[in-house]
DNA sequence: CTCCTGGACTTAAAGGTTTTCGGAAACGTA
DNA sequence: TACGTTTCCGAAAACCTTTAAGTCCAGGAG
């Protein structure tokens, strides 16, 4: 360990200065000749002088730093969100300080009293699901933007993925495919996420004119549920030409239990499935063609307004992000391979 | 947002008292009557006062945060080392600053002036795989501990996987339900991993005076190498009674492979995995037994070290974790279903 | 009555940096 | 020489908290 850490006043008596020089040649201010401010900067490079960012924040009332808060323990969507907004704040100056409350109320309201009294400049919520989730405390005196999960309070600033229009995006390659039996596979009825999939797959549908091919199949996120939902699916609408399922996972199982029972995928039946979880989408047979909520993009977005709201201008509302269509081969048109 | 945050000389003015008393007050300190206190912590309530940190650090040297770097995009096995240290640090009153150097040195060593800057206490370094990587930075002037990756350096102090341990006990496993023709598939031989892996495999097979069945198959750490391993292990090697793979992907896809090939899983071979990720671990069929790496208690244990080294007593040299076999159905005695 | 003790509280310094403002030197002009 | 202007630099305040040292007073001992 380095014996002790250089500060500015170190640097100024190294270099012959008081310290408000030495303070304005670091900082690239004015009102320095250009031989002083090359001694101090000499001074402070011999002592490796790291300005004290406490002091600084302490004046400035601005720490560059920012809270990250996940509801639960970072799941699967928490991920790439924190990726992204990492990556946005990175690319500045600023740092995240990661939070995770475990879904309890209690310790989140913890955590942001921690961040709070380390002064952060500001704070993204990430959420579990797309189910809105209680607004972390009002009157805050930082701007929160919440990411994946949005506020309940439509004065906050959400970003959620498009999930209507990226099932409808869905459906709508199906047809495009010439598929007109289109039946769907999707997860619980309490997620916000299988009901607006759902409701993009009925607009779809309506908008074609075409009925769907059985009733909605509700069930686990799980590639277990996928195979069972499967074998009920084609025992009861053996004539379906095309499945449209909530998650790579029901999709991955779907598939398996298609392959098994003969029917080949694309050919007899074009899958799509959401998420584009590569460990499971890529490695079917075929790959999986299948939503990308851009979940990384969403955070660098969600950080990006987070800027702008510390700088004072906020976007209130529920902003929903676009999603992408992977398409791959579990859609191909049929005839061809 | 609230007008302006209180500070202790608020709450002092409120309470009819000095700053020094409010501060004794406020932390539990002697030399205060009971009835001043009570007035204090009321003043400071009514203001939701609270401590400045920047403050606090400034004079303490401590921050009470600590930095972790990862190195890779905090990849499938950064997030539960990162998660079991959040949470042996969140029990206390510690904070984590995160940074994702994206497997570029130059940006690491930015992140790691920049959490210096920031005066964390400590830095935790998880790596992306067991492969050694390069020490942080020498002589800095707070105390490091690698996580899941271990540092070149062995007067650093880092906690890894115990692989060979695992894989023999894994080995172990299968010799004990009643295995004798034993294969291998795994990952890259560039990977530590990889190599440790087999190597506690060689190990286990010696001691029990048996040799391997056929030689050992590397490729891509994926569910389709592990396909044609499959195809390639069956044609080869058609006696095998048992597989270890080096990873669960590697024995999602030997299993479906196997299976469609007429082997019965675990009645004709018995298959171990690497990792329990879940996702595959839990939905093949049938589920697999596997090695637990114990990542989270890893990064609870790393973390639990930094602060021990905060505290001036450090343990240099490289810790192997213990891991856990979880015990499915892709490994039941043969006859037994 | 004086002196001492100890409790309760206040003053002031310290921690590292930024920033405002004032001062000094150098130089040009009348 | 006197004066104004420009350029460069330094003193000191401010940010908020903790803590060592100091003040003041009441009460007990001698």
């Amino acid at each position: 360990m380095a014996s002790k850490r250089a500060t500015i006043s170190d640097v100024a008596s190294l270099a012959g200065v008081s310290i408000a020089t030495a303070s304005k040649a670091l900082n690239g201010r004015q009102d320095v000749r250009a031989a002083t401010r090359e001694r101090v900067l000499a001074a402070a490079a011999e002592l490796s002088f790291q300005p004290n960012a406490l002091a600084r924040g302490l004046i400035s009332g601005q720490t560059r730093t920012v809270g990250l808060l996940t509801s639960d323990s970072v799941g699967r969507f928490g991920i790439p969100v924190l990726l992204g907004a990492e990556d946005a704040f990175g690319a500045g100056e600023m740092a995240v300080l990661l939070c995770d409350a475990r879904g309890d109320a209690i310790r989140e309201q913890h955590h942001v009293r921690a961040l709070l009294s380390r002064r952060v400049d500001g704070l993204i919520v990430v959420g579990e699901s797309t189910s809105p989730r209680p607004s972390v405390s009002k009157d805050l005196p930082v701007p929160v933007v919440y990411a994946y999960g949005p506020s309940d309070d439509p004065s906050d600033v959400s970003f959620v993925p498009d999930d209507v229009g990226a099932a409808a995006m869905a459906v709508n390659h199906l047809l495009a495919m010439g598929r007109r039996r289109i039946a769907h596979i999707t997860g619980p009825t309490h997620y916000k996420a299988s009901r607006d999939r759902e409701e993009g797959l009925r607009q779809a549908l309506a908008q074609a004119g075409l009925p769907q091919s059985g009733q909605t199949l509700s069930g686990p996120w799980s590639q277990r549920w996928g195979r069972h939902a499967a074998e009920m699916l084609l025992m009861a609408e053996p004539e379906v030409d095309a499945v449209f399922c909530g998650s790579d996972q029901i999709a991955a199982g779907f598939v398996e239990t298609a392959r098994e029972r003969g029917r080949r995928v694309p050919e007899d039946i074009a899958v799509v499935g959401y998420d584009n979880w590569e460990v499971l989408s890529t490695e079917t047979r075929p790959a999986l063609t299948t939503v990308d909520m851009n979940l990384e993009q969403l955070g660098r977005t969600a950080a990006q307004h987070l800027f702008a709201a510390i700088d004072g201008k906020a976007t209130p509302g529920v902003h929903k992000m676009p999603c992408q269509l992977v398409i791959r081969d579990s859609t191909s048109p049929p005839g061809v391979s």
